[in-house]
DNA sequence: TTGTATGCGTTATCAT
DNA sequence: ATGATAACGCATACAA
């Protein structure tokens, strides 16, 4: 492997001046640079990329914290970052979490070691105490309502956004809504929740512990939901289910058992996945990629902002 | 930013004492470790990884090319050798590359400058040519039959995957087959190619050009597929399509068109996504995480090994 | 068991 | 415009 210093032996310079035609530095002679140029070129020279970063305290690299990648939410997330990420001549790291701890802190603990510059957190599982003692090494961006905290964050108003299913299905004559979710702890849920119930205390109804299902994520995870539904005395009449692809399996499992949709059953999905157009389940429209590109931004950007992105409710046939 | 020099004078002892605690060697005596174990609680010291790097040659960074992260194919690979990196203590450097040569190229580079340690292609863009210049400067891992070359790699059979599925359908009745893929050029499609071709030939069947759909990759590229179909005078009786997703759109919208599967449209998916099992759509499995975790185990061996992995057939109702 | 000295490959500072 | 040389923070061969 040549070096740097080898360069400048064999085109008879310095090592600056090589560093400089290297970075693209002014003065420098015409020929001295042509001298470097034609060493690179002979030598098959690259850099070392661990001495630049080293050198400069920086390396161009933004970490991602993700449950999982392999779901249509956070792959449109991530997504929306790489491309971003590309245009800005950035590299991203993944963390995968399964929303363990440990895993989210090895992710902020590579920030402390200057591995990556940035850090977004798509969905965190540490508190956010623990989050703020990282907050002197880097950039963290998270991607939830940050209100007065000293971070960056795009996010939707997920309380505003379940609480317009809720109306909506309310308005629609339906009393016994109940919903789906990923995980019960995590910021987005509790948000729900305090929509959930406010909502029912609004209209005086009861509240049903059996109408909240958790851990649905994916396609199949429909299966548990129905299996729950089936076996209940009163069933909800309408369910939010806050991942597409779940609303998705539903549909698809009612169709085999013979559950009208939507007079037996209504659905409101999330996101606006392309199942959900395909299909036409009326869901709550997330713009999932340009959040992601917007995390980016802010992830390498010097200033603390906070923006909202806006929801849309988009009516089809499951409801 | 407190340093390893720093820590040394804080605990009185050298820096290869206070290396040696760090990196767990022997041969340190207790008080002198306890003496730089309380400087580093002290100083709330953190290594320098970048230093590390350097001082090493190595990063523990391995890079993933793939197309896009949110198409069930690669994100299942992705999940599966994120998993594998973790247990392992290895990052993941991500490389979405749309296909584009480039972009593959920026990864290829990267291994160069020894910003990453490997290299896991899961799709390829560039000519065997080109990447072959980049062997010499770390391990580099692909997803496709490497044959006799110089790489480790895990694949499965796709041309014979492909002939089973034609012969299955061919046993069945079908004399007009056609198939879906995600891009024509790229070693999977040339070797589908092949076989289709190879199939024709066998049983004296015509070859028809409009059989062959390209650019199939989401669920809503079911209705590019379904308006091509429509418009033919003579379509084809049965599908391979070279993922479930967009087996599961054709499905859904030859149910809103009355078009009756199996008898109108027979179809077999790829992978076995849980979309299928949710479907009940015919398809031929694929180990996806397993060959993820393959790919990952290569990453970091130092010897080159070639493993084909099983597929399987699996019956269900679209065909 | 411990420490000294050197190397890793760059960039940045400061002369000239 | 050019070049010595000092950082950058750590690992390690070698000496003791």
């Amino acid at each position: 492997m040549t070096n740097i210093k080898d360069l400048a032996k064999m085109a008879g310079v310095s090592v600056t001046t090589v560093s400089r035609v290297l970075n693209n530095h002014p003065y420098v002679s015409k020929e001295k640079r042509n001298a470097v140029l034609a060493a690179i070129k002979e030598s098959n020279y690259e850099q070392n990329i661990n001495a630049v970063h080293l050198s400069k305290g920086k390396t161009q690299m933004i970490g991602v914290v993700l449950p999982f990648s392999d779901h249509p939410y956070f792959a449109l997330l991530l997504k929306g970052i790489a491309k971003q990420a590309l245009e800005n001549n950035y590299k991203l790291v993944l963390f995968q979490t399964d929303y363990m701890e440990s895993r989210e802190l090895e992710a902020l603990q590579m920030l402390k070691q200057k591995q990556i510059d940035s850090l977004i957190i798509c969905s965190r599982t540490c508190e956010w105490s623990v989050i703020q003692e990282y907050l002197s090494y880097g950039t963290i961006v998270l991607c939830e309502d940050t209100k007065g905290k000293e971070v960056s964050s795009t996010f939707v108003n997920q309380y505003k956004i379940f609480k317009e299913a809720l109306a909506f299905l309310y308005k629609k004559g339906h009393q016994r809504i109940g919903y789906c979710i990923g995980r019960k702890t995590g910021p987005s849920s509790q948000l729900r929740a305090n929509a959930y119930k406010e909502f029912l205390s609004e209209h005086q109804l009861p509240y049903c512990e059996e109408y909240i299902i958790d851990h649905c994520n994916y396609f199949e995870d429909a299966k548990i939901v129905m299996d729950h539904l089936l076996q209940m005395d009163n069933r909800p009449t309408a369910l939010i289910v806050t991942s597409d692809q779940v609303a998705a399996g539903i549909v698809i499992y009612c169709q085999k058992q013979g559950i009208k949709i939507p007079e037996e059953l209504a659905i409101i999905g999330y996101h606006n996945e392309s199942i959900a157009k395909l299909m036409e389940i009326s869901t709550m429209e997330i713009p999932l990629l340009e959040m992601g590109k917007n995390l980016f931004q802010q992830a390498i950007s010097k200033e603390i902002t906070k923006e909202e992105m806006f929801f849309r409710f988009i009516e089809r046939t499951t409801v």
